[in-house]
DNA sequence: ACCTGTCAAGTCTGG
DNA sequence: CCAGACTTGACAGGT
């Protein structure tokens, strides 16, 4: 039973490597010509794919396997101004490029739209907004060669003091996205509003992957115990060619429970662990953690001290 | 070189 | 009912 390990988007250790430059409208729309707007955007993408090449080596040094892609790789892209930007053809060759590195290092790919990618809102624009964004995140996957092996994950949304007809507008709003989207999405267990029993119940009902985020489900869980859950959440996973995904990230604080802390205490995943060992099945590990691959590299140390854990390489563990 | 406010998104709370 | 909180990394403009 393998267990891999991965971050989020962007490292501390290595400078000057942000994967997420950008500009202000305000600032683009000083320059004058819709030309040199775009030149613009397509510079500060290419720095972006640049900065992520970097960070693809950096993974391939550590035999980090697990990797999510930043959303703002191309500064803009979703904005009204910019709709008829074909920032496919102009950046195509880059992302190509980007995601053949990421095929020869087996490199598996994710991301995640934000908060604001809503689904299941009562506002017919905040969810066509929200399609738009996903077929961005789409785009990109496409345009670097990636399947559908290489998802989005989402959450389910907002409750807007309805929980039974918000859900029912995310199914319905699911069902209608194109196919290659659907095949892409993958759902979270949320902190405030959708539980791991809600979302997994969700997921059977769509024939979606689950992904099962530990550091939500301590902050909302309806008296759930996640070794009842485990087994159901996995085998969301038996039709992907992947294996199943989870999320860890420790509390800020005890006032703030819900944002995350800048490294990840090793306890949540122990605890987990012991659940898990019992369906001897391999998954991967997304760390959320402030500190990005600081935290990581800061976790695989701690877990290196503990009894019964081997190394498959720096960054999977075998039991 | 550093610091502070702003951006961009939508929901939800609280006054 | 509207202003502000929430979240995040980086820009933008000022010292």
């Amino acid at each position: 039973m393998r267990i891999r390990f991965g971050y989020v988007a962007m490292s501390t250790l290595l400078k000057d490597c942000s994967p997420s430059h950008t500009v202000t409208l305000g600032n683009l729309t000083k320059i004058e010509s819709i030309n040199d707007q775009r030149k613009r955007l397509a510079t500060l993408a290419r720095m972006n794919i640049a900065s992520t090449t970097r960070l693809f080596h950096h993974n391939r040094a550590y035999d980090i396997k697990v990797f999510r892609l930043t959303s703002k790789l191309i500064p803009l892209a979703t904005h009204p101004l910019l709709q008829d930007w074909d920032w496919p053809r102009e950046l195509g060759a880059d992302f190509r490029n980007l995601g053949s590195l990421a095929v020869r290092d087996g490199l598996r790919i994710s991301a995640h739209p934000d908060h604001f990618t809503l689904l299941n809102s009562p506002r017919e624009e905040v969810v066509q907004a929200a399609v738009k964004d996903l077929i961005y995140h789409d785009g990109i996957f496409s345009c670097m060669g990636l399947e559908s092996a290489a998802k989005l994950v989402i959450h389910v949304g907002g409750s807007y003091k309805d929980k039974d007809n918000s859900l029912v507008r995310f199914i319905e709003n699911f069902r209608k996205l194109p196919t290659p989207i659907k095949a892409r999405i993958m759902l979270e267990n949320d902190d405030k509003s959708y539980s791991a029993a809600e979302v997994l119940a969700l997921c059977q009902q769509l024939k979606v992957p689950m992904v099962l985020d530990i550091h939500h489900h301590w902050c909302l869980n309806r008296v759930e115990d996640i070794a009842d859950l485990l087994p159901a959440i996995f085998a969301t996973w038996d039709e992907e060619i992947v294996p199943p995904k989870v999320h860890i990230s420790s509390p800020r604080d005890d006032k703030n429970i819900r944002a995350h802390a800048d490294y990840i205490d090793p306890v949540f995943l122990l605890d987990f662990l012991n659940i898990a060992r019992g369906l001897d099945r391999d998954f991967d590990v997304m760390c959320e953690a402030k500190a990005k691959d600081a935290a990581l590299f800061r976790l695989l140390d701690d877990l290196k001290n503990e009894k019964g854990l081997a190394f498959a390489d720096q960054a999977t563990i075998e039991i």
